[in-house]
DNA sequence: AACGAAACCTGCGCGC
DNA sequence: TGCGCGCAGGTTTCGT
């Protein structure tokens, strides 16, 4: 559940749940999902989880006087569960709060990160990333700024973290729709009206996710506050050859940059 | 520097 | 039923 809506909800979710609670134990089945450079998790048994928030895709716990960073990436997930509960195959990291409560991160494909630091904003995949759209500090000058000479596709743009942070490919998709873009058009081709229409869409389809609690496109199983309702809200994404909801075209489905590209030809010319 | 492709992983659904 | 292939909400790293 990895776009900034599921992220929010998750962590928002876990909030609710963990607040102020001791970690007490941790326990590691899966190392690589720790990061290489972090320091060593155990510093953190013993201390108080005193916030939860996030930035961008990332999830990030103050604890003690340390932050531990999450990453879901593709399907990393939280689940809260007993503590004599057997495990998982895809539990990894599993934390132990108040002796009472056992958080468990389960990741299927394994690709999601955890990191513990000590300065967040200080951390490398942090502090290359851009603006979330809801950043008072970003207009359309912003945009085009970091833009206005690449060759890339606007697509590809709205994927890169370190320009807008918190679209995936599936709010990538929506917002060029409702901003009525092609999705090939090139950084360098983009206007001021669209950067702005990015800005506005994005902003109002990430609210609107939010609200529904994200989208949940595999509803195989559920996990910490991720049942989310957005997936009826999808005007493109995963409708290939379906009617347009504005015009009836077919909507087409195509790579770029090696991810599923769902777009209304008509409408977005 | 810029770009595309591969890598990291597992599971599911589809066609044969 | 079984097998091979393509695909999945992301990011980093490797080649040219």
């Amino acid at each position: 559940m990895p776009e900034l809506p599921e992220v929010r909800t998750v962590a928002k979710s876990l909030k609710n749940k963990i607040l102020n609670k001791t970690l007490t134990d941790i326990i590691i089945r899966y190392d690589k999902i720790i990061e290489k450079d972090s320091l060593n998790i155990n510093l953190i048994i013993g201390q108080k989880i005193k916030d939860i928030f996030t930035y961008g895709k990332y999830i990030i716990f103050s604890i003690g006087d340390l932050y531990l960073i999450s990453h879901l990436r593709m399907e990393g997930k939280y689940f809260i569960k007993e503590i004599n509960e057997e495990f998982n195959k895809h539990e990894h990291i599993i934390f132990t709060l108040d002796n009472e409560i056992s958080l468990r991160y389960h990741d299927t494909r394994k690709f999601g990160r955890i990191v513990l630091v000590k300065d967040y904003l200080n951390y490398k995949a942090i502090k290359k990333l851009g603006l979330e759209p809801f950043n008072k500090n970003i207009n359309s000058k912003y945009i085009l700024d970091k833009i206005k000479n690449k060759n890339i596709t606007i697509k590809e743009i709205l994927l890169d973290q370190s320009i807008i942070t918190g679209l995936g490919n599936i709010y990538a998709n929506e917002v060029l729709f409702a901003s009525k873009i092609n999705p090939y058009k090139l950084g360098k081709e983009i206007t001021k009206i669209d950067a702005k229409n990015i800005i506005d869409n994005s902003i109002s389809i990430l609210n609107k996710a939010i609200i529904e609690g994200g989208t949940t496109i595999k509803s195989y199983t559920s996990s910490l506050g991720v049942i989310g309702n957005f997936q009826n809200f999808l005007n493109v994404h995963k409708r290939e050859g379906e009617k347009c909801n504005i015009c009836s075209t077919p909507i087409k489905k195509e790579r770029i940059a090696g991810r599923s590209t769902y777009y209304c030809p008509n409408c977005q010319k």
